[in-house]
Order: structure tokens, then C-alpha cells, then sequence
DNA sequence: TGCCTTTATCATATTAACATGATAATAAGA
DNA sequence: TCTTATTATCATGTTAATATGATAAAGGCA
């Protein structure tokens, strides 16, 4: 469903989120703790920087932070930067010209499923995992 | 959402069950009509026959044809031979022990979306999708 | 049997995702 | 200013998905 990629990000921001308000997080600390390589998650974080979910700080007593509050930060805020968004892709059978004027076979039925997913990284906030009291998983 | 192969073979599928009721289709035909390189395509058809989705014929005449009822075809069965079965990939957040008693921290919120993903594929039939009318996509 | 057409299979190339390693730039503090 | 800790960036390696090319095996038919 997430690429590898995606995954690491959004693990890695529930980390900063749940652990990274007192001060910041290292790219060291958060990939040893969620077994993520070091350099991997540091270009991930600087996309993530980049995108305005995360600041960072370089330096001494530097690292990443969240960029704002847990409760505007939507997963697909998080995820975005890592998924290609592809035109062909929205539709199941890749057709580029799919629309709901103009549908595919699946189109009708596919449109539902493809809409809840949509909603759930829409409608999901990093304040809504965090306050569930449910474990982040290592 | 789905890999290329499966999507392939996903459209593929419904071109033979749209076309190939009076005669098998030659891989070939199948290639040129939906545009899949002819070699490839050779290979997922030959996977399907063995998913025992598709029949083989060899020889002159020969070609591929459903191997049942569109009615009985789900399109789960289709894609199944193409995306690998990862447990890992079964949490939104890579947690391979995540379970209904243990739940990662999307658990709950992330079940609902999955859930209904599946239903999609395990419902939807090919005879569903060639009965509504719509157009196959090329 | 011999020929043609087709699927079956093996070998290899291409590309993108995933990951690692090394160095540069930046900031804080003694 | 110098040292150290950190992020930023460049270069490279690894692996899996995607795709191509060539040959082998099988089936139908004169």
C-alpha cells in the first residue's frame, strides 16, 4: 500500500511527534530506535523539511522537530512527498482518460474504495494516533 | 495500487473473457490490442494458466481462454499470482505483529479502509465488470 | 514424417526503489 | 578561532520489478 519509503516517513514522524517536543530529535536517535539506516531516514527527514512537516536544526543540540501542531498534520501531508503521483495510476486498469464521464469497467465500483482510502490519509491526523493511547510499534 | 504486472494481467483477463468465447486468443492479439509487450505478457498469461485462471491451448488455433464461468472469476483471484503476500504489509505502519488484540498505533482506523479494499477484490467479479456495459479501456 | 504455429522457458537487459558511504556545510560552545 | 555535533548533499552500490530476445517444446495438419 506505502512504499517502503512512505512507511519510514510516517513511522519516523510519529516517532518526532510522540518523543521530539522537548527538544529536538536526531536523525540517529529516531533510525536507531525504528531500525530505519541512518542516511536513508536523513534524506527522508530533509524531504520531509522540505515539504513543512518537519523544521530542522543543524548543529549542536540539533535535529528535527514537527513543523506544527500534531492536530493539522493529516498523514497525507506526511505522505506525499513519496508517492509519485501518477495520472494512470488513479485509474485500476492504468487508463489515463478514466473519469466518471468517461469510466472504465471498474470505475464505478473502484471509485468507492479508492475514495475511503483517500479520506483515511485526509482525515487522519497525527493527533488522532497519538491520543488513542495505542503503543507506536518498534 | 496494483503492480504493473497486475494490472496487466487484470486487463488482460477481461480482454480474453470480453473476445475469446468463441475462440482462444493468441497472446499476440491480446499484446497489440491492449499494448503489453508480447514477451511479457506470454509470461503472465502462463502464470494465470497455472493460477488456473486461464486454460493454454498449443499448436495452430491454439491461445488462451478463461478457464471458467466470468461469473465464478473473482478479481482477487486474478491479481493473486502477481502481489506478493507480505505480512509486513498488512500494517499500514509495517508492524509485523500487529494484530487486532496487539494494534499498532493506525490499527483500528487503517482495518476499516483495508478491509473494504479486499471486499472489492474478492466480490467483484469479471462477469460484474463485462455486464455493466462500460466500455474495456485499451 | 515434416512443417508451421503457438505456448513454455531460459537468459539477459533496463529501470526505479532502496540503501550505503563519504564529504561538505552549518551551528554552538569552549 | 577551533573543535565537535549535527544536517545537507553527492556518489555509488544493491535488489526487485519490468521488459526484451532467443530458443525449446508441443500440437495440428498435409
Amino acid at each position: 500500500m506505502l512504499s517502503q519509503t512512505a512507511e519510514h516517513a510516517l513511522r519516523a514522524v510519529l516517532h518526532v511527534a510522540q518523543y521530539g517536543s522537548a527538544r529536538p530529535l536526531r536523525v540517529g536517535e529516531v533510525a536507531a530506535a525504528l531500525r530505519i539506516p541512518p542516511n536513508y531516514l536523513s534524506k527522508i527527514f530533509h524531504q520531509l523539511a522540505r515539504g513543512g512537516v518537519l523544521v530542522s536544526l543543524r548543529g549542536k543540540a540539533g535535529g528535527f522537530q514537527l513543523a506544527g501542531p500534531p492536530e493539522e498534520l493529516a498523514l497525507s501531508t506526511i505522505v506525499q512527498p513519496f508517492v509519485r503521483v501518477d495520472a494512470r495510476r488513479r485509474c485500476l486498469l492504468g487508463w489515463s482518460q478514466c473519469t466518471d464521464r468517461n469510466a472504465c469497467a471498474v470505475h464505478d465500483r473502484w471509485k468507492h474504495v479508492a475514495d475511503n482510502v483517500a479520506e483515511f490519509f485526509r482525515d487522519t491526523t497525527v493527533a488522532d494516533l497519538l491520543g488513542g493511547g495505542a503503543a507506536l510499534p518498534v
